[in-house]
RNA sequence: GGUCCUUUGGCCGAGUGGUUAGGCUCAGCUCUGCAAAAGCUGCUACAGCGGUUCGAAUCCGCUAGGGACCUCCA
């Protein structure tokens, strides 16, 4: 049970992972697109593949983690308008369309780093990479598999179905989708409904457009993707990641374009994640019912009783499985924030602890069942990822954390060996693997320094049975967000949240 | 309409052919000057109906609800 098994989309089970070149790890992940705020859908997947990343590390492997930017704008609706998003948000805004892309990829980094998620090692964007993708769709049409019509460039599906197995990531038929009685405009340009663009001719009132061997124009949205995976991770690489919406027509287009261009199939490995929901319903743009990220640290948005910190989200999330909808509700925020605090406490308390070996011989029971918790961290992480479990564990072995602090278990109920194991396997899960970090703001010198000398004073009080003083200090610092709690040993601790 | 997925206790959510998930909430107790925190205890669920099985919440079928994709989407 040592081996990393990860469910593939692709071949629907999981299997064991195997990297193509052993040691190491190429990994591609679907970013965002910049045309507007991130919202807590979006948080899903790039938290979810930050512990991937890190999960991988931790098991050794060099990994080469992409994830694209994709700034160039595609259609919004395919065929009815050649509407970019980006160029029209721009005109909205009354901004350059690469300021408006700045604005927000910045903002995108900002929540990012809220989220505590390690960079990825390449960043790419779509507009960068204009050059890799014209060539890719070159060697497309040279190879017989798109054709140009108005400046426009079309990938022929029909084609690549006859010999390839296209449909297979995402469970679909082609003859079901060119059965499709959908109305569009615009389609007339395609030999097929299930074709889709690779170059789309810019009309002059398009601002985002490029010179190209078909005329002026810009790439078509699957096509970056391809281009930039293959150009960082090459031709086949190991796991391409992704929310489960992008399975089709997105993924399914990548693996066409891509067997056909480097003449085998891409990826190895496909994660999709599930998607957040919110009464039920995916959140999503054209659904109406997003919440942004910075809503969300706010607590500025009418769905919300109040802010969530970025680690709250973070927990929240990793506490159901990835492939699980994850429904979002007050209710279930507050209890995943007041569960991470538990936790968190519970894991500075094991930091501080020192191991005494004394008198009490160790407790067998306690002993295996700690170890078997612990040990337990790594085959649930082995098991395509189970977040969820480890942290229920982590639970499990609160309550015994807890006791060891304030004497109700000694410490030496378990080996030294074993205290060892717990204290550093919890330090490399809770922060290394699942990327979590202290709730609490206060870290500066100066407020330790006045916190401490608050609790002389109240310490004082208290041995005068001056409880109105100390009641004082220890009120209305909760009124300001600093938690006074008094330990069992007669010391004093604070939290400020 | 087509394809696929899902349905777990007050809420959120793991998981699985036979044993307590876990978190939050709630009640009681211990500790405490009082709190808070902490510890202990209690609340025991798997949509419905059939079937397979010694045994199913877990496998199969049907029914009902919910959802995703089929169009931009994390």
């Amino acid at each position: 049970m040592d081996e990393l098994k990860i469910y593939n989309s692709y071949s629907r089970q999981k299997e064991v992972f195997k990297p193509i070149t052993p040691g190491h790890v190429g990994m591609y992940v679907c970013g965002t697109t910049v045309s507007g705020e991130s919202h807590l859908g979006h948080a899903r997947p790039y938290i979810t593949f930050d512990v991937i990343y890190r999960y991988l590390m931790h098991l050794g492997y060099k990994v080469r983690y992409v994830r694209n930017i994709t700034d160039a704008g595609h259609f919004e609706e395919e065929g009815r308008e050649a509407e970019d998003k980006i160029s029209k948000k721009a005109v909205l805004e009354k901004l350059e369309p690469m300021e408006l892309v700045t604005k927000y990829t910045n903002l995108f980094h900002w929540a990012m780093e809220q989220f505590n998620t390690l960079k990825p090692s390449i960043e790419p964007t779509a507009t960068g990479h204009i050059v890799e993708q014209i060539e890719m769709i070159k060697k497309i049409i040279d190879a017989g598999y798109a054709y140009e019509v108005n400046g426009s460039v079309y990938f022929d599906v029909k084609k690549y179905a006859a010999s390839h197995d296209y449909g297979k990531l995402s469970g679909r038929v082609l003859e079901d989708l060119l059965e499709t009685t959908r109305e569009l405009d615009g389609q007339e340009e395609k030999r097929n409904t299930a074709d889709f663009a690779l170059w789309k001719n810019a009309s002059p009132e398009h601002i985002m457009r490029w010179q190209s061997p078909w005329g002026v124009g810009f790439p078509g949205w699957h096509i970056e993707c391809s281009a930039m995976a293959t150009k960082y991770l090459g031709a086949q690489f190991d796991i391409h990641g992704g929310g489960m919406d992008l399975l089709f027509p997105h993924h399914e287009s990548e693996v066409a374009q891509s067997t056909i261009c480097n003449h085998s199939a891409p990826v190895r490995y496909w994660i999709h994640n599930n998607m957040i929901t919110i009464d039920g319903r995916k959140m999503g743009k054209s659904y109406n019912n997003v919440i942004k990220l910075s809503e969300l640290f706010t607590g500025d948005h009418p769905m919300l009783a109040k802010a969530y910190h970025p680690m709250v989200i973070r927990f929240f999330i990793l506490q159901t499985h990835y492939r699980s909808t994850l429904d979002f509700s007050n209710d279930a925020l507050q209890a995943a924030e007041k569960g991470l605090k538990r936790l968190w406490e519970a894991y500075e308390k094991l930091r501080a602890i020192s191991y005494k070996p004394q008198d009490g011989s160790v407790d067998k029971e306690l002993e295996a069942n700690c170890l078997k918790l612990v040990a337990e961290f790594d085959e649930f992480m082995n098991d395509d990822f189970g977040t969820a479990r480890v942290l229920a564990n982590m639970f499990e072995l609160v309550p015994f954390i807890n006791s060891m602090k304030d004497n109700i278990i000694p410490v030496s109920a378990i080996s030294k060996e074993t205290f060892e194991l717990l204290q550093k396997q919890m330090k490399v899960y809770v922060e290394d693997i699942l990327g979590l970090k202290s709730v609490t703001e206060a870290n500066n010198e100066k407020l330790k320094g006045v916190m401490n000398l608050l609790i002389e004073i109240r310490k004082e009080a208290k041995d005068k049975k001056d409880f109105a003083t100390s009641d004082k200090i220890r009120n209305q610092l909760q009124q300001m967000g600093i938690l006074l709690k008094d330990e069992k040993d007669g010391g004093m601790s604070w939290t400020a949240f």
